[in-house]
DNA sequence: GATTCGAATAACCAATTGGTTATGAGTCCC
DNA sequence: GGGACTCATAACCAATTGGTTATTCGAATC
């Protein structure tokens, strides 16, 4: 119900601001996977897989699930609310023709 | 009519992934500010402040109106057009119950 | 027209950051 | 239990970045 914190939003701009972890991020978005599975195809290291999935799970944006040797990453539902919860602040900007934004945000709220 | 071009995003999220040049354009949300008066408030020089709005401005956040020897910037209605069709990508990872928001993004397109 | 003011640019610097290789701590499999 | 595999962490490095002061240029003011 109460909108996030704005040191939520920090967190988010800055996770999301590098394209490297963007994209690790949208390919988590889709399915999950584990860190040999992101590593492959991301064009980095191992070790910088690692040191950005701990970026994006600080920023609430992914989620990990320990299994045995590996570890399974995820995207958080919920992780973008707080994207929106932003942009709610900056509602004014937006033309009148989107009144309905704000019903929409709402719903993201509970 | 066609989504924004992916290095729009890009450029939006490196732009706002800083919490001085984010809080600058908040500022600027709400009213429009010459430099002189963004760099009051700031906490920051005044060259410090034009270089971030360079920044803002190449990421289509800001508008810039040169009036005698001071320069007036306002946010860009449209500038955050990019983050919601960034958005749109990731339709997927929301809960169902929000399935209106497809329909509102495509009235953010023409 | 001399001076003050507003903004942008240049030159520079310290801190942050995104990457690397090396290593360690668990887990699976023979 | 020995070896291979997965992941995280440590240590380190080059590049980027956000800040500074100094300077320049154009516009307002006296």
């Amino acid at each position: 119900m109460e909108p996030t914190a704005p040191s939520a939003a920090d967190a988010l701009f800055r996770a999301l601001g590098d394209p490297t972890r963007r994209a690790l991020f949208e390919r988590l978005a889709q399915s999950e996977l584990t860190v040999r599975a992101l590593t492959d195809g991301a064009g980095i290291s191992q070790p910088a897989v690692s040191k950005h999935l701990a970026v994006l799970k600080g920023a609430g944006l992914v989620l990990d699930r320990p299994q045995g040797r590996e570890t399974h990453y995820r995207a958080n539902p919920r992780g973008l609310a707080p994207l929106l919860d932003w942009m709610r602040l900056h509602e004014n900007l937006w033309a009148d023709s989107f009144d309905r934004l704000e019903d929409l945000l709402k719903r993201m709220d509970q």
